[in-house]
DNA sequence: TAGTGGTCTAGACCACTAC
DNA sequence: TAGTGGTCTAGACCACTAT
């Protein structure tokens, strides 16, 4: 490689040369890239301005750091093409992908009075109270989505008592309540996830992910479910067709 | 504020205690937040420490960091809702918000092969060439996105003639042409951008920005244009509905 | 000139992994 | 025990802003 030379910017610098070995197959999926120390020694530089490098190819989704191990090349490829439409939902893509092992973890749920945000999106008064739960779904192994989903109480009555044995949402809804939400609006955002969010899903705090936020309507036509799901953007891209 | 005795993590503790002081308005919108060396000795930490809290407050969007002035509460809300249809398009949506002051600008322009993604996007044969347009869109004085669009050559004869006084590339092809393309599908995906894009974009390079690949069919149905927009997540949601 | 953020060197200690 | 990444202290020089 070309000699560095000027002053600063010498982390870049290191972050494009590492990405130029992976896109050239230097080191390949899964490989371990060279040690901090090893790279301080190649490019003659401190730790840090290595470490710098590492961070940020890092973020971008090239590698992934294992302490006491090394950094290792990422998988490249976003394998989950996640379509958004008035019906889909999490199990039916998983399956028209033909993906198996998935499955969804209730991580808690709790009973109480809506944020300011939930009340309008469901269209609530000031005493209505809703269910809120939070939702891990993995693909294989791999945390794929966390997902708070609110529905209000007096629509679901006795709804508590379906949770004992969690297997998917929206099978509870159509055993116990003989309907299933409609999508009628979503908006998206990319964030970078909080800590807690970074951890559950198993990604470092500076990757990206999407936020989507969905308004659900009963077939009736009146707003019954609202969900804010965060999903790790290196595993999946969000399909839209119109 | 709570005194900090634990050892390690104080960038994180600090990062936090900023975005109180921002959410509960003790910084407002435009401030600027105490200065590095300040900061050092208020949680007496090493100034990297503080550095390492203000990079993740940061790239969470509280704060913009200006050399040699210091970091500045950034404007909370994300004004624009950019609603994504198969006929909305840029100016729809700036003009059904109500906001006037957005243009565009041609970055640059070129004719050649396309790549393999774009010959597969556009069911090109191996020897169709295409127009590669670069253009970045503005509202206000605040660069907004970034979008590469590619068009057949075979289809828009000529079409390079109407990019001297570029304004509108759909004012182009309802003018010159006489049809406007018709969005079938859009993948969308959080990024980090490149740092050629967060240049363009006025932003850091850790901030999460959406990417929007779509393809747009000629009105007979058959695919005609592909864009790949960036947009700055800061500004904006994306809408769709069902 | 003083103050600010941006980058780099130098080196310490810790936690985790592998042997 | 040796090697790895994670965090922190200490201090240098630079570029930019304000006065």
């Amino acid at each position: 490689m070309k000699m560095l030379k000027e002053q600063s910017l010498h982390h870049l610098e290191i972050a494009d040369y590492l990405i130029q070995c992976i896109r050239s197959g230097v080191y390949k999926v899964n490989d371990k890239i060279p040690s901090e120390s090893e790279l301080c020694h190649q490019f003659h530089v401190h730790r840090h301005v290595v470490r710098h490098a590492i961070h940020r190819i890092t973020n971008l989704g090239w590698v992934t750091p294992v302490q006491g191990k090394g950094s290792f090349v990422s998988s490249k490829p976003k394998p989950i093409l996640y379509a958004l439409s008035s019906k889909t939902r999490f199990t039916e893509n998983m399956e028209s992908q033909g993906v198996q092992q998935y499955k969804n973890e209730l991580l808690y749920w709790e009973q109480g009075m809506p944020t300011e945000e939930e009340r309008q999106h469901l269209r609530l008064s000031m005493d209505d109270e809703v269910y809120r739960l939070e939702i891990l779904r993995f693909i294989g192994k791999h945390p794929f989505s966390l997902a708070t989903t609110v529905l209000p109480v007096e629509e679901f009555p006795d709804f508590d008592v379906h949770l004992d044995n969690y297997e998917s949402l929206y099978q509870i809804l159509i055993d116990a309540y003989h309907f299933q939400p409609i999508r009628s609006q979503s908006m998206l955002d990319a964030v970078l996830p909080s800590l807690v969010d970074a951890e559950l899903l198993g990604i470092p705090e500076n990757v990206p992910i999407v936020k989507i936020a969905s308004i659900m309507n009963h077939p009736a036509g009146y707003p019954i479910e609202y969900s804010v799901a965060r999903i790790r953007s290196d595993m999946h891209q969000c399909l839209i067709e119109f």
